[in-house]
RNA sequence: GGGCGGUUAGCUCAGUGGCAGAGCACCGGCCUUACACGCCGGCUGUCACAGGUUCAAGUCCUGUACCGCCCACCA
């Protein structure tokens, strides 16, 4: 049956992305097939991109890595469970919703029912911001206290805009997510899962509640978890200070580097094989200014080495003075609270026990209400009128914690808090490591490391309000205190809950907050709580039973190398916990995208390309073609002179499949050696391509189709086009090659670039590309009549040299291609292929009148023009 | 300080024991009937360094240097 091919006269990208997109959306033919069983079904949990922030080039490119997966996955016959989720949970979205409404979250107030079309009314006038632009654009004005559920409301209009605006680019991008699957962190769907997983937890002692000191932003007036800290250099101060020793008119020097904490001093410490003070230890010591008596202790933590090898021990300054603190059975003395100032004290009262009261409240009244950084300055001026401030303060830079989206320093504040147990179950979580598979497969070192240094259980609780609330009561005693002993927890058909504005049953509203009734859990879950559930929301967790077993366990999780400690590491956990498997098969972790001074580019650097412009300028398969080119794992640089060749190739691909289509004679056997080289060439291709992509290196897999392809322009094109052009059986045979290596290799190229390939499909075949099947070889060597033909391959190599020799004379003699060869000469190893290639070749080379001879090596002659 | 990765052409990178490669850039030529948004060709190397294993090392082993990342490091 001869082909029937719809080719445009001028074939342009332009456009193509509006076209297809549209045109997929509505045959919807990236929807999973719920009645697929689960051996053929791929499922992949990707990441939710937080929606408050913008997407950069670094999505685009390691969502393209995705997307060739799942793409190849579909035509390999697999039902793929391809959802996106928007991560609309957590700080970011909070503080862009405070700026924008402006509007405060108050969680002791009632829910009021008419704000949300108040506040939206008021604010409807003007776009929304720049979703980047959250923290500098605060509103002028008191902000309008409002209630949790208000708060989340008004979230939730707000990331719904900005979701639209993330799906227009993955759309655009040609991500072939099913869109019918999305997820958002904060749904309610994942707010059930997030609570029920929760209860869970508690119910089987996997969670628990404990007042301790904690990592605190003083900003952000929260506890934040190991996991979302990071260090930074600070300049900062060594101060040599004189402690007396109590009874013995000695004295013991430290150093520190935070004398604000001095009325924080629990204890001073030392090596105990340090001999400088061994005699010492078991005397106390007398704190300066405060005049606190406090013991001084020995510890192996103790550096000798540091400072004068004495340690000052504060409640808290960090977390080896929690360490000492704990091990040593030592008193609280803190100072500082949760807003980050120095609270007040009352000297001299249990606990504040002075030599001199009225001398300690005296220093102190001058430090109280100031920020450590404040009081440090005025502790120091005081330190030096005591005159045991020894020396000048010794400026150093060191390394400090700080929350990783807050400017200040951490504090640790004892608070209660939400914690996992995770340090139980290291060993298990480290089998679960070796048990995933890791692409590539070093980045299972930096999971390893990770868990290998974790100092404590998972802090999942929060002090914010936006975020999934913890579905807990607490009952009042008589005296209006809380009862943490006495929980109270929602039965499962009520969640999700939130208990500042929810009753607990056997309970009124009216005895909220009152002696002998309720109060609910004020704190909401860390993001990564519910993060760490992404398989739990997507694949119906509880909800879903079919879903869950068709979907769960998960094929691939697709992220990048700096949430290994966090969203792999406790999704890992929680499905371990709950679950007791590994969440998915495979972890493809992608790299960053660098800008050209090998920089990981950055908001802050000001280099980050917008990512619909950079569509919209070089064309959605171009992009996709540059991020193809970055390996699973490798940072890549960002390269539009990649997008440029990338759009050249797909340009070619219409051209070539123009000139393909464009000739409908009638097919027929593979009769002629080249063209039967074609296609055993072709089923190598096929078979090397598929393995690639099985091993998930797309990057091999492109790098093949895009070589072959562009030698089938520009040899096996060029060599049979004339052929092609006339009739017969040898006419057919070309024909039926082109067309057979056309189908391949556009379905090879599809995942890659699935606009134009669709486009082209789209001439001359029915349905979508990709929904075809992926090739293979066994398609390829049928047309062979059943085996490769290893003959026809050497023959058509053969002829590629030949040319090429040819070519390059031509090239080297400054010919043009209208000078005809007169003699070609030929190695005698060519003779038992020649006779077969010989007219294609010669006509290949405007050659077709040249006396051909063998001999001892390749020679060439041409029709010298007149004067030369 | 511990761990991981990298170092190959001017640039970006591939190369998984067997003749050092690709694209870009650069230079030269060509409108040959799909494509000038094209085609043909050319130039370009201390494979970071030092040692070792091997018939054979860019590739395997040991060490060094530098770059990047992860983790730890607040007296």
């Amino acid at each position: 049956m001869p082909v029937v091919a719809t080719v445009p006269d001028k074939p342009v990208l332009e456009g193509l992305e509006e076209k297809w997109k549209a045109r997929w959306n509505a045959d919807a033919i990236y929807r999973f097939d719920r009645s697929a069983d689960r051996s053929r079904v791929y499922s992949i949990d990707t990441p939710p991109p937080t929606v408050s922030g913008s997407l950069h080039v670094g999505h685009v490119f390691s969502y393209t890595h995705t997307d060739l997966i799942a793409r190849f996955q579909r035509m390999r016959g697999r039902a793929v469970f391809y959802p996106m989720g928007w991560d609309d949970n957590g700080l970011p979205t909070e503080r862009r919703v405070q700026n924008y409404y402006g509007v405060s979250c108050d969680p002791s107030l009632p829910y009021d029912s008419g704000l949300l079309e108040r506040v939206v009314r008021a604010n409807a006038a003007g776009g929304l911001p720049d979703p980047g632009a959250g923290k500098s654009s605060s509103k002028s004005g008191p902000a309008l206290a409002v209630s949790r559920p208000n708060f989340v409301e008004l979230c939730a209009v707000l990331t719904a805009e900005d979701e639209k605006v993330f799906e227009a680019l993955w759309r655009h991008l040609g991500l072939s997510v099913d869109w019918a699957l999305t997820y958002a962190t904060i749904s309610t769907d994942a707010r059930w899962v997030s609570q029920r997983a929760f209860l869970s937890l508690v119910a089987k002692d996997r969670a628990y509640q404990l007042e301790a000191p904690t990592l605190w932003d003083v900003d952000f007036r929260t506890a934040v978890a190991q996991a979302e800290l990071e260090d930074r250099e600070m300049p900062g101060a060594y101060h040599r200070i004189r402690f007396d020793v109590r009874d013995t008119g000695q004295s013991v020097e430290i150093e520190t580097t935070r004398p604000e904490l001095i009325p924080a001093c629990v204890a001073l410490v030392a090596h105990p094989g340090d001999e400088r003070y061994r005699s010492l230890l078991g005397r106390e010591a007398v704190t300066p200014l405060f005049k606190v008596p406090v013991p001084i202790r020995a510890h192996p933590l103790a550096d000798p080495e540091k400072g004068t090898g004495v340690a000052m021990i504060c409640t808290f300054g960090d977390v080896t003075d929690v360490t000492w603190w704990r091990e040593l059975g030592l008193p609280v003395r803190a100072v500082i609270q949760a807003n980050g100032t120095l609270r007040p004290v009352s000297w001299g009262a249990p606990g504040w026990e002075s030599l001199d009261a009225d001398a300690a409240r005296q220093h102190y009244e001058a430090l109280v209400g100031l920020s450590a950084t404040k009081a440090r300055a005025r502790i120091v001026d005081q330190l030096r009128e005591a005159d045991v401030l020894l020396g000048e303060p010794r400026p150093i830079t060191h390394h400090v914690k700080f929350f990783e989206k807050g400017d200040r320093p951490l504090e640790i504040v004892t608070s209660r808090q939400w914690f996992i147990k995770s340090m139980e179950v290291r060993a298990q979580l480290l089998e679960r490591g070796r048990e995933l598979e890791w692409i590539p497969e070093h980045m299972r070192s930096r999971y390893e490391n990770w868990v290998n240094g974790l100092a404590g259980d998972w802090c999942i609780s929060r002090q914010r309000f936006f975020g999934v609330p913890f579905p807990v009561w607490y009952r009042l005693r008589e005296d209006g205190t809380t009862d943490y002993d006495a929980r109270l927890v929602p039965s499962e058909d009520r969640l999700p809950i939130d208990p500042s504005t929810d009753v607990p049953e056997g309970f009124t509203a009216e005895q909220r907050g009152t002696p002998g009734g309720f109060v609910g859990d004020p704190d909401v879950m860390d993001t990564w709580a519910t993060s760490s559930l992404s398989p739990f929301i997507v694949c119906g967790w509880k909800r879903d039973e079919a879903l869950w077993k068709q979907t769960f366990p998960m094929d691939l999780r697709p992220q990048a190398h700096d949430i290994i400690r966090t969203w792999l590491f406790s999704t890992v956990l929680r499905s371990h916990l709950e679950e007791n498997v590994l969440p998915w098969k495979h972890a493809a972790i992608s790299g960053w995208v660098l800008d050209p001074d090998r920089k990981k580019m950055s908001k802050s650097k000001g280099n980050v390309v917008t990512p619909m412009g950079l569509l919209e300028q070089h064309g959605s398969d171009a992009v996709r073609y540059w991020a193809a080119k970055g390996g699973p794992g490798v940072d890549t640089a960002f390269d539009a002179g990649q997008m440029q060749v990338g759009r050249r190739l797909a340009i070619k691909l219409l051209n070539a499949s123009k000139f393909v289509l464009g000739k409908t004679a009638p097919e027929g056997p593979l009769t002629h050696v080249l063209d039967r080289g074609l296609v055993t060439r072709l089923a190598e291709l096929v078979r090397g391509a598929t393995s690639s992509f099985e091993r998930y290196d797309y990057t091999a897999a492109l790098r093949d189709i895009e070589t072959f392809f562009w030698w089938f322009c520009d040899d096996h094109i060029e060599h049979v086009k004339r052929r092609r052009a006339g009739a017969g059986e040898d006419a057919a045979s070309a024909t039926s090659a082109c067309l057979a290596a056309l189908s391949v290799m556009l379905r090879l190229f599809a995942p890659f670039l699935p606009f134009v390939t669709e486009e082209i499909w789209s001439w001359w075949q029915s349905g979508s590309v990709h929904r075809s099947p992926w090739p293979t070889e066994a398609e390829l060597t049928r047309l062979l009549g059943g085996t490769a033909d290893a003959d026809a391959d050497r023959a058509v190599r053969h002829a590629s040299e030949v040319t090429a020799f040819i070519r390059r004379e031509r090239s080297l003699r400054k010919l043009p291609f209208s000078v005809p060869v007169t003699s070609v000469g030929l190695p005698d190893a060519l003779q038992g292929d020649w006779p077969r290639v010989s007219d294609d070749v010669l006509a290949g080379n405007n050659a077709t009148q040249a006396r051909v001879s063998f001999g001892a090596g390749l020679s060439v002659d041409f029709a010298m023009p007149a004067g030369s």
